[in-house]
DNA sequence: CAGCTAAATGACTATATAGTCATATACTCT
DNA sequence: AGAGTATATGACTATATAGTCATTTAGCTG
């Protein structure tokens, strides 16, 4: 039980952060190369290629080469569900919030 | 967009961390008070109260004062349905995995 | 009010993280 | 082999985080 603890924090910590997450959302649809990611959320390739491996050994995504280019996906389906979790958490509690009172 | 992004990573980061996820653990079966908080999960109570309160500004818990005491719980169900799908995921994942061939 | 209990906070330390720039590695094609 | 493209990594900086110990704040009760 120990040990699942940490395997659990380990995969919300890795998708809880905004570049991170970016690219989950960018991979919804299908895996893609590092070359598509970067260019798709605006950071450096490097940063985008650290982020794609600590989501890789936090089992969160999968990695597929060919050739030169070397794919990223979302390795289970379930990680999707947990993003749309959290997404319909947030819609419903952000009217109210302080958070959003800056905006107003 | 950009500030859904955000919160929902500061949502998932809240749950991303060990002694986060033992206090979430422990608020499963509902609201309880940080004294009966910090002993279950073997912490300190200044620690536990950042992490309570943390979680607190996170949207992940609620706050309810009573007396002297004062009592956290879950703020919204679905933060448990993320974490059974979490756990699901570990569960599965973790036949065969790096992780855990140190036990073998 | 005095003393008690519960929770939060200040000050600090050690470590982790995100990001950048430059470079290295790996593969492809001519 | 050499040029070119794709990805990863080393070295570094700045900031965030988790944790500890000591203290403060808040509410209760005698």
């Amino acid at each position: 039980m120990r040990d699942l603890i940490e395997y659990r924090a380990e995969i919300l910590k890795a998708l809880g952060q905004p570049t991170r997450l970016k690219i989950i959302d960018f991979l919804r649809d299908g895996e893609r190369c590092v070359c598509e990611i970067y260019p798709a959320i605006a950071e450096e390739q490097s940063n985008t290629s650290r982020h794609l491996n600590m989501m890789l050994s936090a089992g969160v995504l999968s990695r597929r080469k060919d050739g030169l280019k070397i794919y990223y996906a979302i390795k289970h389906p379930e990680i999707l569900e947990v993003m749309d979790i959290v997404t319909r958490i947030v819609k419903r509690d952000i009217t109210g919030r302080h958070r959003l009172l800056k905006a107003a």
